[in-house]
DNA sequence: GCCAGAAAGCTATGCCAATTAGCCAGAGCG
DNA sequence: CGCTCTGGCTAATTGGCATAGCTTTCTGGC
């Protein structure tokens, strides 16, 4: 028997690979096979399939928060919040079920609540801009995410069914947040 | 071995107390341990676990359309929308396990679809008191749905670990929907 | 080049949840 | 009194997760 010559990162490389291909909750076995090795054997990588969400989870929050300061780096005010919410929809669009494994309540595992707090960085560097800080900037931190997840979260899982436009809601959507913001 | 008297109902009561209880996931088993009896003898009541979670589902969904019909019932404008908001958030952080069991994409099942129709009828009732009709009206209440969903769902799950007050950041969610409907 | 040990496969096994099949008790009706 | 239907049950299958323990392969020191 080849070794098959895995890592914990390949390992959750596959697992995204299943995710994106429309398998919303992967299997040890389901990943196992796709790498090529038999279920046990990932144990020997990963610990366990409690542990190997908690892996994709962090590379999730991870890759977000990329894409978030992305979108926010050379942008300010009005224009920086949209980039940031429309990379935010776009991400979970593309990767619907990567962001299903996105825990939402981070604490409780150091790593992720590190991950958290670098998005949540983002997020407050933009209102900055503003001169919101404080507790002014939380509350509005909290608008902002509140506003996405909920849409982004909906419409990935098919739950706005009627015929209008959702990128016209999401523009709404926008407009509501930034003149919340003035 | 005496008859237990199980109905179809008191299946998805135990089912809705376990979830009360905070058990998040109840299994067949621990359902029927609940009204004290085997699990296989269930599926003399109920079509299976997926069967029964359909059947919570739909309770779920009627119960928080109530909430929200009687919350709008002798209101008007923002206040009407703001009691919409405090009941959804009320039951969400009541219930949190019974609102998750909600699924957020309820069309593919007739019985669902109609129920989230009778939801969306009372938010569009409100809506029709600012004069909103139509399209501008299912881009509203998408509004409201994404920030109330999103906003429930991080706080039941515990996404709000700092130590400012929720129910203030709600508040300020509120009055920026508000805003956007005018 | 060789060998020892670590690393990375494997099979076998156990547990739990869901489900199906098929048996049995008892309540109600003729 | 007995028939039948309903609602229990036990037994057995399948599939996922996890652990134990064996075997093979790679690597580093000599």
């Amino acid at each position: 028997m080849p070794r098959a010559g895995l890592t914990p990162v390949a390992v959750v490389d596959a697992a995204l690979e299943l995710l994106d291909a429309g398998d919303s909750a992967p299997t040890l076995a389901a990943v196992a096979g796709h790498v090529g090795v038999a279920a046990p054997s990932l144990y020997k990588h990963v610990p366990g399939a409690s542990g190997l969400r908690h892996l994709v989870a962090l590379r999730v929050i991870g890759e977000l928060t990329a894409r978030l300061r992305a979108a926010a780096t050379g942008r300010s005010g009005d224009d920086a919040v949209a980039a940031l919410l429309h990379a935010w929809r776009d991400y979970v669009l593309a990767h619907p079920h990567r962001y299903a494994a996105m825990p939402v309540q981070p604490l409780g595992d150091p790593d992720l609540a590190r991950a958290a707090s670098g998005m949540l960085d983002v997020v407050l560097a933009v209102l900055a801009g503003y001169g919101l800080t404080g507790q002014d900037a939380i509350h509005a931190t909290r608008r902002i995410r509140a506003a996405a997840h909920g849409f982004a979260t909906l419409e990935a899982q098919g739950g706005f069914g009627l015929a209008e436009d959702a990128s016209e809601s999401y523009q709404g959507l926008i407009d509501m947040i930034t003149a919340s913001l003035q």
